[in-house]
DNA sequence: ACACTAATGGAACACTGTTCTATAGAGGGC
DNA sequence: GCCCTCTATAGAACAGTGTTCCATTAGTGT
């Protein structure tokens, strides 16, 4: 009974699950340091050589994270009722339910720059196609009255700015705040309600 | 007229500035990418061994510059006139101008994670009292009934999380915003309106 | 069953932070 | 001015990184 002089040949369909698996549980377990082209290979049960030969190395890997990341968002922002403000803070603990839920990805999409992690041309587009939902939100809501003398983009990269630093915050694990969703959902509603409609007496 | 046989050394005076100000040059110049040992050594005019003599390596340095930092914001954030409104959008105003002044600070402080780089207890203090200057603006905006049924925590939290979100994005220019600074003072008195008195007609 | 494809292990490269070494220049006491 | 101590220096060395090249050989399609 002699030991297998190399380890068998993983099946060429289960390398791409095996390998992606592995970059998300690794980002989840041990944080970005931990994510290494050895490790993925290691965990994934595959050969480093591997990730070059069906992914384009590490930054390869990086792109579908991030592409696969702003599909899902992207998706999970697109709530559409006949209330755009409720559509609008639906969206945003969407946005935040995206981020806890799927830490890994958040963290190549806006958290943890890798070196010499560029997203490519399309990848990049696919974020401003995403960033264009937010917008899409505000214009709906501009049509009955509210965000009145704000450009829609503007106002996205407000209601955006306050998503992000918020959620980012909290992943991050320096949140002072008690009840975390409560406050993000306080921090939504008081935005939506100061930039709403003027203020002035009926 | 013979090269000399190794390069002068430089005063011992003259080795602390020489490498922070490697440090914060190389920061601005080349992103965290290019902070590498060797080349904060080279640019400081100074050898390698230097920066683990007489700091703590690399992220001895970092250490510092995070210190630096806090300490700098702290003093910007301190902003006390008569009337606490006032004071809290000039401290957010200050918040983000401390940001676009002080980059390589403020990314040694929010925005990248380096590698092994865990700041020290009394340095977290310090970006926890830094937090806390916040807090007391907001308390003393309670005074005047403003953030009313807001906890003072959770209402500096919100606030923090506008300004880091906006400055952060706005520092790794995916700013889609026209008018960057107008769009930040638009995002922070919305919020503090939204979060202000209630809306009941009086 | 056979041929072709491709996954494997291992060596190698340039780079990283870090430690250790012997050497010799800077600074202070006389 | 002289000498002695302190320490900044250059350089090798270590483990780790992403990446490339290699011969071997196990899967896979026909």
């Amino acid at each position: 009974m002699a030991m297998p002089r190399r380890m068998l040949r993983t099946p060429s369909q289960r390398i791409e699950p095996a390998v992606l698996g592995a970059v998300v549980y690794i980002l989840n377990e041990d944080g970005p340091d931990g994510l290494t082209v050895r490790a993925i290979a290691k965990r994934a049960k595959v050969a480093p050589m591997t990730i070059y030969n069906h992914f384009n190395g590490k930054n390869g890997l990086l792109e579908i994270v991030w592409t696969d990341g702003f599909s899902t968002l992207q998706q999970a922002l697109g709530i559409e009722t006949g209330d755009p403000a409720h559509d609008l803070i639906a969206s945003a603990l969407a946005y935040r339910n995206f981020a806890l839920e799927h830490r890994a990805h958040y963290t190549v999409m806006f958290i943890h720059h890798f070196d010499g992690f560029v997203p490519s041309i399309p990848a990049t587009q696919l974020a401003a196609q995403t960033f264009q939902v937010l917008v899409n939100h505000i214009q709906r809501c501009q049509a009955v009255g509210l965000f009145e003398g704000y450009s829609a983009t503007n106002a996205a990269q407000m209601m955006w700015s306050a998503c992000h630093g918020y959620v980012s915050i909290e992943l991050t694990s320096v949140n002072f705040s008690s009840d975390h969703e409560g406050t993000f959902r306080s921090l939504i509603t008081g935005l939506l309600r100061g930039l709403g409609p003027s203020l002035s007496t009926p």
